[in-house]
DNA sequence: ACCTGAACACCGTTCAAGT
DNA sequence: ACCTGAACACCGTTCAAGT
């Protein structure tokens, strides 16, 4: 990437980190492209379509996860593993309000630049599920798909200005209905 | 009202509930008024703002679900009741897609045309969850805006076509998270 | 190579002008 | 009273023209 490119895009990235932490996930495009003092098209090549984007901002998180579910996986009581990692997961989707539909829809579509990343994270939550599973701590009738179904309606309810107060509290309410008490 | 006015009401309640159906609580109404040969203003001023529209559409499922909760009040085991009601509640809140977020808003926004009904949806439901933790078939520990987040959460993930077929599962799962089994 | 910004087809809101 | 539709300020996408 030529110098001046990459000092577009990095400069991109950091504006559309604050942009979408205060407007959420549907943020104004042409207002990033305003803040980064670019031009419009600017922003559509660095990032081809709006899930480029979120994958871009959320690059990190995932990444983190993905080492974090590889550290539980083998550590500690199963239950806690899969508890501690959902709550993670479940805190880097609300990083960005409203992404989490995003990453819902991306699971079953190959042609979202988020699709890699989900499914990965679907995979990581479904190993330690399975782990919990065999040692008799979680529920044995739900699999990879229902859990990040259940972890992403947490992340929506967080996402409501109504209900982000209880989020927390619903997260124990679920987790309990997960692993068996 | 005057009977054209009256007709245009009704011809634009038909044709919102057909558009609203197709693409979502989001619909243009730019949309709706030219499917329903009708002014742009004439929309506007019948609904001033979508959630008069969304009201207006989910009339006929709020009065059947406060019918519903009356019924279900007296009769049956505490938790069966609550259970069925519940499944009432979150059936009707699919029936348009992302009318949940618009539901959940309502709680808090005294000026939403949603308001008051949703403030009696809580309101039902936190009595039948206070007969079932009365009979000690229900988790003491959630109150009615508990249950309506999690309705709402249920709601959600029935609207995303990628999870739409485990809504049932879902409900199961959060359900029994509820009820003590 | 990369960037810019005008052109285009949308959107919701407002409101002057008509019937 | 009620309706219409133009005016306005937005949006995302596309792409010809510049550097």
């Amino acid at each position: 990437m030529r110098a001046d490119a990459r000092k577009n895009y990095e400069r991109l990235l950091t504006v559309a980190s604050a942009v979408v932490t205060e407007e959420g996930a549907g943020a104004s495009l042409r207002d990033i492209a305003r803040r980064a003092e670019v031009g419009l098209g600017t922003v559509q090549r660095h990032f081809p379509t709006r899930e480029a984007l979120l994958e871009a901002l959320l690059r990190t998180g995932f990444d983190q996860l993905t080492a974090e579910a590889a550290e539980l996986e083998g550590a500690g009581p199963a239950g806690d593993a899969l508890r501690t990692w959902l709550r993670a997961f479940v805190a880097c989707a609300t990083d960005y309000q409203g992404v989490i539909a995003s990453m819902v829809a991306a699971i079953e579509d190959p042609d979202s630049a988020l699709h890699a990343s989900c499914v990965a994270m679907r995979a990581a939550g479904a190993r330690l599920l399975a782990r919990a599973q065999a040692d008799g701590v979680a529920r044995t009738d739900i699999d990879g798909t229902d859990l990040y179904a259940l972890a992403g309606a947490l992340a929506w309810a967080g996402d409501q200005p109504a209900l982000a107060a209880r989020a927390d509290h619903l997260f124990d309410v679920i987790a309990d209905a997960v692993l068996t008490r």
